[in-house]
DNA sequence: AACCAGGACACAA
DNA sequence: TTGTGTCATGGT
């Protein structure tokens, strides 16, 4: 392919790369040439799956691969994490239905961002305005040749100095003052990513919370798509419409009882079962 | 053409 | 604590 990049194979069981990274939680991924292509750190990447493998293949020589498999966490059995689940009928279809699917580990800051990107967007707009910002404030990343540009997520230094006007020139309309302000407060320190994922659950959270345009949802998000709280549980439109639906058809319950519920019924993987009913509703409504 | 989207926030009651 | 309007933009 090109000749100055890597390739390497992984072994694995399970992985269904289509429904991971098109389920809702990156937002970079896109399908072209028979491959998942998308920028990892500043690394341009292409995965493509074979029955029992993933090939990864870069545009620069690699020697180490851990950040690609920390990233889509290949070490961990999905079967085991699976078998935690709760035993009941929306469970079963939502574990029959999408074979595979995993949860990946973020950059904190790019998943911060981009969450704060998501309110009240449909995931095509989040791509799209994740794509603008990247294109127009990310530092280029080396591609294969005869390849299109490709940019690195722009870093919270270089947001923190860019106007309102040109945030909203990105069409994330009123999310942008949220996002600056972010930016500002990582660049002063005022809240610090780094070893957050070290913090107890409730304190991590309560970090995130600081930041402006984040509430319970998003900080949950970032701590189960970037830190890899196995608990974390967040409820959206659409896994709240699967609580509704699933667990309790025909009676009105309230957002905060269902947080209550997917605190308590999902045992200590919940997050992943999120992610398991959050793909199934959106492919079954 | 209405309705809705991986919400958060200020402000009522 | 629980409910309502508002924010910006575009897909379905």
């Amino acid at each position: 392919m090109n000749p100055e990049g890597s390739q390497k194979i992984f072994d694995v069981s399970e992985y269904d790369l289509a429904a991971t990274l098109t389920s809702g939680q990156a937002f970079r991924w896109r399908f072209r040439d028979g491959g998942w292509e998308s920028v990892v750190g500043s690394r341009w990447v292409r995965l493509r799956e074979n029955k029992k493998t993933i090939i990864a293949e870069t545009a620069l020589p690699v020697s180490a691969w851990n950040w690609l498999r920390d990233y889509l966490r290949l070490d961990v059995d999905l079967p085991e994490i699976i078998a935690t689940f709760p035993d009941d009928e929306p469970m079963r279809a939502a574990i029959k239905a999408c074979r595979g699917l995993r949860l990946l580990r973020q950059n904190p800051w790019e998943c911060l961002a981009s969450f704060i990107l998501s309110s009240t967007k449909q995931i095509v707009q989040i791509e799209q305005i994740v794509g603008l910002l990247c294109e127009r404030f990310g530092q280029p990343v080396t591609v294969p040749t005869g390849h299109e540009r490709v940019f690195a997520f722009p870093t919270f230094a270089r947001l923190a100095q860019i106007s309102d006007a040109e945030l909203r020139a990105c069409k994330m309309g009123f999310r942008a003052p949220y996002l600056l302000a972010t930016a500002k407060m990582l660049v002063n320190k005022e809240v610090v990513l780094e070893n957050l994922h070290r913090r107890p659950l409730d304190e991590a959270r309560g970090e995130l919370l600081k930041f402006p345009g984040v509430g319970n949802k998003i900080a949950d998000c970032v701590l189960l798509f970037a830190f890899g709280f196995p608990t974390a549980f967040p409820v959206d439109v659409w896994v709240m419409k699967a609580l509704r639906e699933l667990y309790f058809p025909k009676r009105r319950v309230k957002l905060n009882r269902l947080q209550k519920f997917s605190q308590t019924h999902f045992g200590p993987n919940a997050g992943y079962a999120q992610q398991y009913l959050f793909h199934y509703v959106r492919k079954i409504l």
